[in-house]
RNA sequence: GGCCCCGUAGUUCAAUGGAUAGAAUAGAAGUUUCCUAAACUUUUGAUACAGGUUCGAUUCCUGUCGGGGCUACCA
């Protein structure tokens, strides 16, 4: 059990047994004691007082020295100021975390809770390369993903294609009209850069035959729907809803180009999935499920025959589930899609990570899933993350704005290595190592920065700051790892877990005090499970960055300040190898469970 | 117009209603005969504005000002 609970049981019974007006069930509020003051961990009086009819100085003096006497394996001493209880861990508890924790590689991890959840996350559109965007979802939901298993849940990551609709049409129509048969093959162009060409193509064309159309006399409104380049597009959709061989072989042909293209960038940034969905597949089943609520009555048929639900009730609006023309709209396939996926993995809850720019959307899906009975509505939760943004605004394909995925993987691998080479430290690695070194810290580096935000917030994304490899990065906390890498592997064999020197009994001489900085690593690491345990909750991996980020600043003072290899005594250079060697364990964990990777030596 | 989100050092981000609002970066000043200076130490600097709720408000409520999103028979 960790330090904070057993501090909030011991001082639950305290008060239980003292106090016998408190209830058994209340809260106890306790903080990490701030720095200026003495002490580890404080118990705010406030709310006690009115309650149990004493001062906030009687109370926490009462209480703490109840608490010393009753628990004096865990409690030190304490000081009160104001209505502060500063209670003081004694160092032999914080020796015995160490003792049982120094070599246990699932330390902070959880073991199974039985309970499975679904996440779906990176879901391209299948007309154009991934971008920024599609890199911070990619790396949310991977990092959700491994934050879950630590928590103990089974974990079934999902992606859905986004492979039909008027948007691949377009694509589709554009290389009719100008490629002349020419294919990424032909090009040396990958292939979701290749048809996203083609998108880009369509949008010019389109505006260049709708200003035509508004130089002939048009309205706006008319010019859109008269467009030539549109209009095939719409009737592209139609008929390949209808199956037409030609229009569907097209549409294979340049889907498989674009997954051929996803599929290099999903190894190099480390995305998979257990399972990937084709909304070509769950469209139809959710057009099924507009019949049933149509006869359910959820939904009602408007006179030009398109199909609607009506939420005003809910505090929404009206909301269509089926065009006039028959065809389906984006929702449509993600009721089929919650209907297959539920069946298929009975999941205990489905996380869906998908920007906050469609937090309408779920809102509306939740609904309907409810109102149609299905038992996948309850799980059903919307990760809403924040939209990367840039210096100059947000990022428009339009305006030529958005930053390419591929581009910016490249970019920072570019920047490792200037870094690297600028530093002179390129001795004793062989080009191949040096290339995975630089992948290494530049993938890192763009994670851990993307990660790094609160997933709810919208993020800036500056790229000078970005390519940063000092300060808070990825590159601060790996290359404290492979300063203690270093450590262990100079020490060679005489360190290596149980039989190092110091460990027998499993302690250390009460006599020899912790030092400041080695307590302060100590009591950081000590927190690691309840961080993992808060991020699993929050479904919130910057709490992870943030805290690999304090451990390696803690772990840095103390390297600086004391020798490890060269410490004292054969006791404090064991207990120094147990907090390097723990550090290390941590700092590696919780990297992992970003999705970062760690370096031996760079 | 309606609904939702956000305003914290020059900049990018923190802070379950708790003590003197923390980091990083940028600026200033230092540290290397010693385990990797991609490091460490010191220092300058902020809660948009006005009310309210209470022992206590960056946090909760109301209003003002500023920014963003949604409100498509696009996805």
């Amino acid at each position: 059990m960790d330090i904070i609970s057993q501090i909030k049981a011991a001082t639950l019974q305290v008060l239980s047994a003292n106090f016998q007006y408190y209830p058994e069930n209340g809260d106890i509020p306790i903080n990490e004691t701030k720095p200026e003051f003495e002490g580890d961990y404080t118990v705010v009086l406030f709310s006690f007082v009115k309650l149990l009819k004493r001062s906030p100085e009687a109370l926490g003096n009462e209480l703490g020295q109840a608490l010393v006497r009753d628990f004096p394996d865990l409690f030190a001493g304490f000081n009160v100021i104001k209505g502060f209880l500063n209670l003081t861990i004694a160092d032999s508890r914080w020796l015995l975390f160490l003792a049982e924790s120094y070599d246990r590689p699932d330390f902070g991890r959880r073991p199974s809770n039985g309970r499975k959840v679904m996440i779906e996350y990176s879901s391209p559109n299948t007309n154009k390369p991934l971008h920024l965007g599609h890199l911070r979802n990619n790396f949310l939901g991977w990092s959700v993903a491994e934050i879950c298993k630590a928590n103990g849940y089974e974990v079934v990551k999902t992606c859905i294609a986004n492979d039909r609709g008027i948007h691949i049409c377009k694509s589709m129509v554009s290389w009719k009209w100008f490629a002349s048969g020419a294919t990424p093959a032909d090009t040396g162009i990958k292939g979701d850069h290749f048809v996203g060409d083609y998108y880009v193509l369509f949008n010019e064309e389109y505006k260049q035959e709708m200003a035509r159309l508004v130089a002939e006399g048009m309205s706006k409104e008319e010019a859109e729907a008269a467009a030539p380049i549109m209009k095939e597009a719409q009737q592209m959709l139609v008929d390949w809803e209808a199956g037409k061989p030609e229009v569907i072989g097209l549409w294979k042909k340049m889907n498989s180009w674009v997954y051929a293209g996803f599929d290099a960038t999903y190894a190099r940034i480390g995305s998979d999935f257990d399972k990937i969905y084709y909304e070509s597949d769950t469209y139809l089943l959710g057009k099924k499920l507009v019949e049933t609520g149509l006869e359910k009555g959820v939904f009602f048929r408007k006179d030009d025959g398109s199909v609607w639900i009506d939420l005003t009730a809910d505090g929404l609006d009206q909301k269509i589930v089926r065009r006039r023309d028959g065809t389906a709209v984006y929702i449509t396939q993600d009721i089929g899609l919650a209907v297959q996926r539920y069946d298929e993995f009975k999941a205990d809850r489905s996380v869906y990570v998908v920007g906050d720019e469609q937090n309408y959307h779920f809102k509306v899906l939740k609904l309907i899933c409810e109102k149609l009975g299905l038992p996948s509505a309850e799980g059903i939760y919307h990760l809403s993350y924040g939209m990367v943004e840039l210096p100059t605004g947000r990022m428009k394909t339009r305006e030529g704005t958005v930053v390419d995925a591929d581009e910016i993987l490249d970019e920072m691998h570019r920047e490792a290595e200037r870094k690297t080479i600028g530093q002179g430290k390129t001795e004793g690695f062989s080009a191949a190592e040096l290339d995975i070194l630089y992948e290494t810290i530049g993938l890192g580096g763009l994670k851990f920065f993307l990660l790094r935000v609160d997933p709810k917030k919208k993020m800036l994304f500056n790229p000078e700051e970005s390519i940063d490899l000092h300060g808070y990065t990825a590159t601060f906390i790996q290359y404290a790892y492979a300063r203690i890498r270093s450590i262990f592997r100079k020490e060679g064999g005489s360190w290596s877990g149980a039989g190092s020197p110091g460990s027998e009994g499993g302690g250390y001489d009460a006599g020899e005090a912790l030092l400041p900085l080695e307590k302060a690593l100590i009591v950081v690491l000590e927190k690691y499970p309840v961080i993992v345990a808060q991020a699993g909750e929050e479904l919130n991996p910057s709490l992870i960055a943030l805290y690999a980020f304090q451990v390696a600043q803690t772990f840095n003072s103390l390297y600086n300040v004391h020798s490890i290899s060269g410490a004292e005594t054969a006791e404090k250079k064991a207990l120094r190898l147990r907090l390097a060697g723990l550090t290390a364990n941590v700092l590696q964990s919780s990297l992992a469970l970003l999705g970062i990777k760690m370096p031996e030596r760079m």
